[in-house]
DNA sequence: CCCCATATTGACACCGGTGACAAGAAGCGT
DNA sequence: ACGCTTCTTGTCACCGGTGTCAATATGGGG
């Protein structure tokens, strides 16, 4: 084998090796050890191991943009969001990046703007030009139905992530927002809290309903009930928390509790809270969801539902990839679950 | 031109257009078409015209697989970053994207380790497989020499963003963190603080560095002296500020005034005050760095430093594209300044 | 020993662009 | 009319892989 490399030397120099270089080191075709690098069954086992062996000896990778171009695919892997969370965002990123690792694939990361009337065909270019094999498309984009058309249109492979299962298909990996809701409105139950509060997430996301539905959900597993009144309409944005806190906490009686459907928002309301000179928890308990770095930074620090979002993108990507490789070991998972996270912005209610 | 739509419809059907298309409509060789398409100027105008008439009418877009396989690289450029902090990921990321757009160029992110040994090669290997054309570098992996000779040793275009200048050549983008360390001292000395304390950044770091200088400078500059007993390493981790935040608090006499390097260790002194019972910015005032997200949601509502990171992303993007089309109407900046922020955690010292 | 199915390999065109170079047309001086 | 530039365009091989299909071994049955 020093051989080959002493071969490397004196034939190729510095160049990066292609599969012509190994084919006449190996002395076979170029298409055999095309053969070998697709791992195709068709190649005699003494034949493959001496070409691996020099693969791996003069360290030759097969070029992605060729084997795209004869492929008629890339290898790229595209992050489609218009979230505007950032922490969220590169959670997912990771997650993604975790479960391309060791396939070959990158991740091509696409923001957009779901409100301009460009961004399907946008998203369709960037696709169609760059013939990425798959997407991964987060909220809320992910609840585009149009989007989502475009993709089965072009034949893109496509992992959609959303709070609840939007169509038949299972390209999808679940978040269960509800189950979320659900476990907010139980540990506020529990602890006592009966005129419960609560700021909501912007309409247009599914997110936000589903959150919602599970908050009364859980507060009526103990009987508790969401009276209207007591219903704020946020966006999601620390503004929007602050303002409609601020309102929640001036009414007469105010509420003992307040559930904010993400955590800006919950931010928004203990500011409120402070300002009013309102005393959390002892005065005012709330909980807000996402679980995000904010939530520990403020004080106190606020009891949240935490959604795996590294996990997710993790998931998200393996199912992309698990469409190409069609047995992964196990099929992956398609859902997440969301959990309590409880810290010190949450305690009975006063007297 | 409505001929060569229906000439379209006929022989191309649904499938993407090639060059191949547009030169037969034209009734042109491919390679006149490929000069078109890239703006060689040795093609009449009337056939340029026409060509191009061709190509919209028919919406043809040259697939960078292709021209990446024949011009040796891709139309991709890298984020290499180890940085910690979602925001300013993102922050860069939207800025590069923004210089991108319309280029023809995508993103591709690639988080790396630089704890691990395999690191350099991983990037290199990265770097070389997917052709990129250019990368940004962002701190604190900026900052590491060999990897900066790695991409001059194969030839990729790359611009590193850092705190200070790093090479006499200009592949950089310097964010002038010195700049805003001064610009927190003054405002602390001319609010009249003079018994002053630091929490510091991590030490590999050199943004570390340039804010505790900066900042020294800025006391200077009205002649107040930072006491190195006033001076507690921190890791730019929240906990490192809530830990030194602690002790420095916990002195006797205790700092009026602490600069915490960066946004999340401010918030740990923050909460660490809150613990301790003293009221900020009465007792304590408290000035951070980066203005995060975190710095309006904290209360009282952080007084910091910016450095505009959408915007340094958006410089690094112009300046590794303005090495391809050689002139920008101007040579793009290639450095940002910083200004300071002032919100509500500082104030003059108490009695 | 011959025939045929199976296993293994190679030849060749092709994916959609590009570079190098040559060829044809037009304009100019003589 | 002729040779020489200059402008414009085309031909052909090539970038580094892949699909198709044919060619060549190899082994078993009759």
């Amino acid at each position: 084998m020093a051989a080959c490399r002493r071969w490397k030397e004196r034939k190729i120099g510095s160049r990066k090796p292609t599969i012509n270089d190994v084919a006449e080191i190996a002395e076979v075709s170029k298409k055999t050890v095309s053969r070998v690098i697709n791992e195709s069954p068709l190649v005699n086992k003494a034949t493959r191991d001496g070409i691996q062996l020099i693969i791996d000896e003069i360290g030759y990778r097969p070029d992605p943009q060729a084997r795209g171009l004869a492929f008629r695919r890339s290898y790229l892997v595209g992050l489609i969001y218009d979230n505007p969370n950032p922490q969220y965002v590169v959670n997912v990123q990771l997650g993604i990046l975790d479960g391309l690792r060791g396939t070959g694939f990158e991740l091509v990361v696409h923001p957009c703007d779901r409100k301009s009337e460009m961004f399907i065909e946008d998203a369709r270019r960037f696709i169609e030009v760059q013939k990425l094999y798959g997407v991964v498309v987060t909220p809320s984009v992910s609840e585009d139905e149009r989007l989502a058309e475009v993709l089965r249109d072009i034949g893109c492979e496509y992992v959609r992530i959303a709070s609840v299962s939007l169509d038949q298909d299972q390209r999808m990996i679940v978040t269960n927002d509800r189950l979320g809701g659900r476990e907010a409105g139980k540990h506020l139950a529990k602890l006592g809290h009966t005129r419960v509060g609560m700021v909501t997430g912007r309409r247009s996301f599914r997110s936000a309903h589903e959150r919602r539905g599970g908050f009364e959900e859980g507060l009526a597993d103990f009987g508790v009930k969401l009276m209207p009144e007591y219903v704020a309409q946020g966006d999601y944005t620390f503004e929007s928390g602050l303002a409609r806190g601020a309102e929640l906490i001036d009414m007469d009686p105010p509420p003992t509790a307040i559930f904010a459907a993400n955590d800006e928002m919950a931010a928004g309301v203990m500011q409120s809270a402070l300002v009013a000179g309102l005393k959390v928890p002892d005065e005012l308990s709330v909980v807000g969801f996402d679980n995000f770095q904010t939530a520990t930074r403020i004080w106190p620090r606020l009891t949240t539902v935490e959604t795996p979002s590294r996990e997710v993108g993790m998931l998200a990507a393996r199912q992309l990839l698990g469409a190409a490789h069609d047995t992964t070991i196990e099929a992956a998972r398609n859902q997440t679950f969301p959990r309590l996270v409880r810290r010190d912005s949450s305690r009975k209610p006063p007297n």
